[in-house]
DNA sequence: ACACCTGTGTTGCATTATGCAACACTATGA
DNA sequence: TCATAGTGTTGCATAATGCAACACAGGTGT
């Protein structure tokens, strides 16, 4: 069981080591951000800081930097209902970037995973959807 | 197999963001130091440095806050062959406090993992180290 | 013996991601 | 109309990190 724990920590170590070499066309911070955008209609920054658990003020500063830079736009849609907060919807530059970056992400995967079967790949996630399943319910 | 990458993602964004808030008895990277260093006989900074895929400064930084808190022993040991770097250890307190870190972490898992079966375990575990082990392989 | 190279650690400086607290703005409800 | 709650922004501080320059110790080659 102490293994899930070394493995897991093992994992979030080497990702954020290498998302710190490199940043792919986008940041990991960025990536996470975009796609979360994306999958999620209606989206306000508060929203983001909720399901990343981070700060008001850290969203609203990495938004402000997704937006200089072209790759979100804020307040835009049809924003039929405007009250309470600004809807945050990809740019047409933020999407192909963001498609790009999952490309190389999964590229990246398909070679780590070559030698498993779409089983073992099947179980691992699974198990990792449970994991996190299980963290919901108890906060934490 | 997006949804392995997803998952992990997921789960290491809550665990930085858990050790943000929280301090167990330790931070998280001085849990993962120490022990790395317990672990680790004849343990030197840049072997944590190499292991971690972090900078030696970076590295220095910690260790020299580490030995200032008086959580390790640096240059101790009988070293018989002193050449090459200095050996790191836990000093008592350090050793304490690791236990007492390790102890909550396992607490805290076992909650999480409470409703799974020693096998579900298992598996899981066997999962993500066969993960890891592939990442050495391909140096990404 | 002396000059040189290599491996290790340290330090100055910069950057990124983050939190907290105070503030501003905007609806909504009494 | 005014108070309140929900959102976003900004000033300030902090932690973790990288890079580059430096310091130092041990071997090596001549």
């Amino acid at each position: 069981m102490q293994a899930v724990y070394t493995q897991l920590q093992t994992i979030s170590r080497r990702a954020s080591a290498r998302s710190r070499r490199t940043a792919e066309p986008l940041t990991l911070v960025q990536h996470t951000l975009l796609n979360f955008i994306d999958g999620t209609p209606e989206c306000r920054a508060i929203d983001i800081a909720g399901a990343m658990r981070l700060n008001r003020s850290t969203v609203s500063r990495q938004v402000g930097d997704l937006q200089a830079i072209g790759l979100i736009e804020v307040g835009a849609v049809t924003a039929e209902q405007t009250s309470r907060g600004q809807l945050l919807t990809l740019s047409k530059r933020g999407r192909e970037l963001l498609d790009r970056s999952i490309r190389a992400n999964h590229d990246e995967l398909e070679r780590r995973l070559s030698e498993w079967s779409d089983d073992e790949i099947d179980d691992l996630a699974a198990g990792l959807e449970r994991f996190n399943a299980d963290e919901e319910r108890s906060p934490s």
